[in-house]
DNA sequence: CTGTTAGCGCCTTCAT
DNA sequence: ATGAAGGCGCTAACAG
């Protein structure tokens, strides 16, 4: 591998030029450029970006961590973070957390001794509290994205899943539903947590008392497979809401199971969706997060604060739109 | 940040002990290491990976390129890819090429220069053959994955794409179909190129000529999806087999749009397949990579030829899984 | 068993 | 407009 030295040697300079030659950051005559240049070319020269970081201590890269980067709504964050990255020269170092609290410190650590600029969090549904507020110590902004903690001091960058399960529950019951199931999942995930508070936000709006819904919650999925069986079966249940991707397929295999159809026996909404979800019939009805632009806005956010760091922290709420298809649509449920 | 010379002090030691202790790379006495340690829980020090790397020249990392990790194959392996390396203590930097060359080789500059150890690649649809032959002449291994080219030096590993869809021709033909459509993609991919050759050496176990079958190939996703109208309208073709699972997509949503029911009026096979398959009706066979298997076999082969960094490139093909579902069963074409 | 020392490749202040 | 030189934090000879 060839180093400045070498190129220096070449073109008969020292090696502090061919350093500015190649970050432009003092004039040099157009000759000797030249020369360092076709130095350059010659010796098939390439930065060594360590070197570069450690001497710099920054490497203009920013690390982003998911849990699991295969599900649709962290594959779109992630190709949001790379183009908004790629668009200001910052290279993207990405790691999966697999949902797991442990994993997700080792990644960080990782990536902080790689001296990432930034960091960029999706945190694991069981993220230790304790990691967090240790990040805050680091000399690295970190911005977290989807999963939000409104008592730490970060940017952060989310959707309005309150407000946004709000309006979905209040058309839902403006189609005449009164009995729903809802599969909520772990509410450890902040994210999960906000739509649930904006499911009850949502009965209290119409007058419905929460102790009338089937409210499923928990960390076990194989659990509330378990227990969404007869809750769908429940004949009262007119409705059923899925607040992630994975609680879909969940809730999608109960209604199979038990026998009733989407959309004539109940109506059916999730968050999220599929990937390919012009594949699926009956159409579904879901809330779509803007992930590509969450991801890009993460960025937008980290790289305003490396340019001021002691700005007070950001919380970014994008808005999520609510696709009306055909499982919520057409179905009127018998009056109770 | 505190550094090796801060806890060499505090302990009352050289940096070399310190070094050693932390790396375990020469024996020091308990009580001196105990002091280190103590010195080094006391001042919060952590090892500065950069400078380490910079210093041993390796880094304990690898990289991993990808077109779209979103994908469900791709995701897999990136899993398989992470679970092998960080049982082996690798940390693996992620990236995306979004199946473009440029910044696939963006991608791997940027890879190379952060000393990865070595570098799993999954080659976008256009790699230009000129960036892998100059990888060759870099310093780190290079494994492909997935996304195999016989002619280069590389150690290799993929699936055995050419026996499955022979296998899955033989059995779409032993069902009785005789004239089918194929969505074959874009063959510069040499997956794709492989599964359209096994399809040939299908027809040609039964005698069945490839002029009288719709191949659908091309780069252009929008124009097959155009192209797979009429030949899934055709009342001849009595079978579709998709190559991928975007192509997949577009061969369903043609069979909707023509309004030919699978399997009723069509059997229809894929690759790859979707994530949560189960919720597909009818249940689609597939033919399945062991994607998982085929990163951690890059990461073995990778770690290999690190230890031997001489021995002949290896090209490593796991077995596909051929599961047969309704899709492809119940129908029986009316005799030609 | 432990310390001293010379760089790894680069950027950057200080001279000139 | 260009050079000289120090040092980022660490490891690995080489000495003792």
């Amino acid at each position: 591998m060839a180093t400045m030295i070498d190129v220096a040697r070449l073109a008969g300079v020292s090696t502090s030029t061919v350093s500015h030659v190649l970050n432009g950051t003092r004039k040099v005559e157009s000759a000797t450029r030249r020369r360092v240049e076709a130095a350059i070319e010659q010796t098939g020269y390439r930065q060594d970006t360590l070197a570069r970081a450690m001497r710099r201590s920054r490497s203009d890269s920013i690390g982003l961590i998911v849990s699991d980067a295969g599900e649709p709504a962290f594959a779109d964050m992630a190709h949001g973070v790379e183009h908004a990255a790629a668009e200001r020269g910052l290279t993207l170092l990405l790691a999966n957390s697999s949902e797991d609290a442990e994993r997700e410190g080792l990644a960080i650590h990782a990536l902080m001794n790689r001296r990432v600029d930034g960091l960029i969090l999706a945190t694991a549904a069981t993220s230790l509290v304790d990691v967090l507020r240790s990040l805050r110590d680091e000399r690295a902004p970190v911005v977290l994205l989807d999963r939000l903690y409104h008592d730490l001091p970060f940017d952060q960058v989310g959707a309005d899943n309150r407000d946004s399960m709000r309006s979905l529950v209040k058309h839902i019951v403006g189609q005449g539903h009164r009995q729903m199931t809802i599969l909520a999942g772990d509410t450890r995930v902040p994210t999960l947590e906000e739509r649930l508070e904006g499911f009850l936000d949502g009965l209290r709006d119409a007058g419905l008392a929460p102790s009338a819904q089937h409210i499923l919650t928990g960390q076990d999925e194989a659990e509330i497979a378990a227990e969404a069986l007869p809750a769908v079966a429940d004949r009262a249940t007119t409705a059923v809401i899925c607040c992630s991707t994975p609680l879909a397929a969940v809730g999608l295999g109960a209604l199979e199971q038990v026998g009733r159809a989407v959309p004539g026996d109940v109506a059916f909404a999730t968050f999220d969706g599929f990937r390919y979800p012009e594949l699926f019939r009956p159409r579904l009805t879901t809330v779509r997060q803007p992930a590509f632009e969450m991801g890009v806005s993460a960025v937008q956010l980290l790289v305003s604060r490396l340019a001021d760091p002691d700005s007070s922290p950001r919380t970014v709420r994008l808005h999520q739109t609510l696709e009306l298809r055909e499982s919520t649509e057409g179905f009127a449920p018998r009056p109770a």
